[in-house]
RNA sequence: GGCCGAGUGGCGGAAUGGCAGACGCUCAGGACUUAAAAUCCUGUGGGAGUUAAUCCCGUGCGGGUUCGAGUCCCGCCUCGGCUACCA
């Protein structure tokens, strides 16, 4: 593999961070997808300082000349700035370090280390970020032979290179402060630098560990009371961030500053299938680029990829478009010869708006009619994967943050409700292991190998899963174990679905065999809707037993022809019909509402189940019951709808609405609890008042019973929902 | 290492602090059938009890709050997902 610089096209989301941040809060999304987001933007708020690294005898007529014209915006040669959250440690900085990429390193190397420091920052170089990852146990770095100077004491400070410390985020450059930073007191340990504590953390620790911070024996993060901090001390952590930043920025030597871990975004792909950048490079005579670039006219949008015969990745870093046909690679305009840019766009270049093209797809005119952009936009309610929490999320709030500054869209934010669905695993597996001497491994003994997916955790040797059925199987107590020799224990659980592990379900394969709405019914009826859950087959067929009874309660199975069940007709419904219906749609409509998709299944699998003992099923009452099933599944429910003597699609019916008094029963069981454990049940009418429902309690044969030769001590009566008795 | 989420029957799951296990799958028995499939009916957390009435135990583990805890609080354990030196 080789690591080769290529001209990009990068967006500039970073000049957004602080707007995509703040305008988290006020979004109805889930908090964990926020705070995921509120991470990877990674707002920090600390300060810039800069250590003199200029010539020693200079330094005074440095300082006061900042003193004089304060702190310029780019630092010059003379000094070193830092970023740092913690200007409070500023007196615990024992050393500082750089990137291996940072342009003080030359300037900084000493000609005695020279040598050490080329040689460390060519490695770091070639290493790739995997390799970084893993050498991350260990810090690495080397002295450059320079200090600097530390502003708040005048102390001189060992300038070190670190790949710990990356170039493109704050400066580049620490100053570390070991006693009070976990990294740096982990390199300083390695490299035998002095640890100075100088944050006391007080009673926040035993005071063992607290003496071990305070011997610079032990690092401590949190915030404390400043020590060994000269006229500081004593201070709070906050107090002294505010002071200390206060005074370097009085002396021109600080300021304050905000850091986000947002980088901008890279934007450019060296692939065909992209959407083409709409930019043109202006060529001179010679037929090369002047540097000049030119944004294609508005009247020749969208431009369109050309017709390749070879669009495959060749693995060369130019992109495949600059083998396009000339024609459409070299556009003149105005007598002047331009080629187009042949790099293209990701695929989230696509994913940032199709749904304000959704909107108004037809309109050649512009992105969206504004009239209808504001009439459905925002998006009411994003149901998507958790997958997509910081990439498309951020990136699609990016543009239309974009588009709104330009007057496209008329809100700030895309998705108003968000909420991720779970994801769906692939069926639940049995693994056993056996070792390659084909005896069993119980699976406690098996951990994930490096060389071998899996291996014995004593000695490493490798292992092979076996797939095996339920029936080899059986439960013993938590876990589950080989039914041939119970103390081989068994791995049981459901994998996410990849084409490695071979688990995968096609949805195809699924409504060819089972039909679309069995499918869509499934996946409601599976469990939460943010809950991840194995697939299984067999609920699948289980939905579509339902839809076929749902099938059968209205249509005549055996009839050659489509026509109705005998059983449904214009009869009136029963008291018991009414309330049953009624009771769903309630049931129904609150589910479906609050997203609760899998009990409003249940709940309509209780109106089949009803309906089917009937038969005298009334039309009308059917009717409704389609009209609850139509969203989940909205095929057979349009048949059905039909079938029922309809002659519009029920997509124009309006949602069927509860009567609170038809759903309510009259008479309701109410469970006596004596001591809280439930002893009895009596039938009451509903309504009852407190001492009402008490007198008929107690009055029960059975609850006398259970009080008999002991002292009612309380009763506590809950009105329509129990009653219980404390007696001793 | 950090952050987030989850632990309830054989399985997926249900339950405003108030009858744990709705609904579905599985399994068992029965009806229909020459037979099977399909369908319909009944049962199905564990244990004791005569197959009954009934009782005991039971929501990962240990404590706590409460008349009452799957649900609330404290401390653990296990599993899953994301993330990874951001000063």
């Amino acid at each position: 593999m080789v690591r080769l610089p290529l001209r990009q096209w990068m967006l500039r989301i970073t000049a957004y961070a602080d707007r995509l941040e703040r305008d988290l809060e006020a979004l109805n999304w889930p908090e964990g997808i926020k705070k995921l987001q509120r991470d990877w933007i990674g707002k920090s708020s600390g300060a810039e300082v800069d250590f003199y690294i200029g010539p020693p005898g200079e330094a005074p007529a440095w300082a006061e000349a900042r003193r004089k014209f304060g702190f310029p915006r780019t630092p010059a040669d003379d000094v070193l700035r830092i970023y740092t959250t913690r200007p409070d440690t500023l007196f615990g900085a024992t050393y500082m370090v750089i990137a291996p990429e940072h342009p003080a390193v030359e300037r900084l190397t000493t000609a005695a280390q020279r040598a050490a420091v080329t040689a460390y920052c060519e490695a770091a170089a070639s290493k790739s970020d995997r390799e970084r990852q893993e050498a991350k146990k260990t810090k690495s770095g080397v002295f450059t032979g320079s200090c600097a100077i530390n502003p708040v004491n005048g102390q001189p400070v060992p300038v070190w290179v670190a790949d710990y410390v990356l170039i493109n985020y704050g400066t580049g450059a620490i100053m570390a402060v070991p006693g009070h930073d976990e990294r740096d007191f982990q390199f300083a340990r390695q490299f035998e630098l002095p640890i100075i504590a100088v944050v006391d953390p007080g009673n926040s620790l035993e005071p063992a560990e607290r003496a071990t911070v305070l011997a610079g024996e032990a690092c401590f993060a949190d915030e404390g009371v400043a020590i060994n901090s000269g006229k500081f001390s004593g201070l709070g952590t906050s107090e002294v961030k505010a002071q200390i930043t206060a005074e370097l920025a009085t002396a021109g030597v600080g300021r304050t500053a905000v850091n986000y871990k947002l980088r901008d975004w890279l934007f450019s792909r060296q692939r065909f299938w992209g959407e083409p950048f709409p930019i043109l490079h202006e060529l001179d005579e010679t037929g090369r680029p002047n540097g000049m670039l030119r944004a294609v006219e508005p009247d020749t949008l969208p431009v369109d990829l050309p017709h390749l015969d070879d669009f495959k990745p060749h693995g060369r870093p130019e992109p495949p478009l600059e083998k396009a046909p000339e024609s459409w690679l070299y556009p003149v305009i105005d007598g002047r010869k331009y080629k187009r840019e042949t790099n293209t766009m990701p695929q989230w270049a696509g994913s940032c708006w199709y749904f304000l093209r959704f909107i108004d797809p037809h309109n050649d005119q512009r992105l969206v009619d504004p009239e209808l952009e504001r009439s459905w936009m925002p998006v009411d309610l994003y149901i998507g994967g958790a997958e997509h929490a910081v990439l498309h999320l951020l990136y699609a709030r990016f543009w239309h943050k974009v588009l709104h500054d330009r007057g496209h869209v008329s809100h700030p934010e895309p998705f108003n409700r968000l909420v991720n669905q779970g994801m769906i695993l692939g069926e639940m597996e049995f693994t056993g292991y056996r070792g390659f001497d084909e005896q069993w491994v119980s699976a406690e003994q098996v951990t994930e190998g490096e060389s071998h997916p899996f291996v014995l955790k004593s000695n490493g040797s490798p292992v092979h899963h076996v797939k095996l059925d339920p029936d080899q199987v059986e439960k013993q107590g938590e876990r589950f174990v080989l039914k041939s020799d119970p103390g081989i224990r068994i791995d049981s659980r459901a994998y996410k679905m990849s084409k490695a592990r071979g688990n995968v379900i096609n949805p195809d394969a699924i409504v060819a065999d089972y039909g679309a709405d069995s499918l869509r019914l499934y996946e409601m009826f599976m469990g939460p809707l943010e809950a991840s859950k194995p697939w299984s087959m067999a609920g699948v067929n289980g939905v579509r037993n339902f839809l076929d009874r749902v099938w059968r309660m209205i249509v005549d199975e055996r009839a050659d022809s489509l026509t109705l069940n005998p059983s449904v007709g214009d009869y009136p419904p029963t008291e018991e019909q009414l309330r049953v219906l009624h009771k769903t749609i309630r049931a129904v409509s609150k589910d479906y509402e609050t997203l609760s998709f899998n009990t409003a299944i249940a709940r309509l699998m209780e109106f089949v189940n009803h309906f089917t003992k009937d038969t005298q099923r009334p039309r009308q009452l059917m009717s409704s019951f389609v009209l609850l099933l139509s969203p989940m599944a909205p095929h057979i429910a349009e048949e059905l709808w039909q079938l029922l003597g309809h002659e519009q699609s029920l997509a124009y019916e309006s949602w069927p609405v509860h009567d609170e008094a038809l759903a309510t029963d009259q008479s309701i069981e109410v469970p006596i609890q004596i001591q809280g454990k439930v002893r009895a049940k009596i039938s009451v009418p509903r309504g009852l008042s407190e001492k009402e429902l008490e007198a008929v309690a107690l009055a029960d044969p059975k609850v006398a019973e259970w009080i008999a030769g002991k002292t009612v001590r309380k009763v506590i009566v809950v009105p329509d929902r129990l009653v219980n008795i404390v007696a001793s």
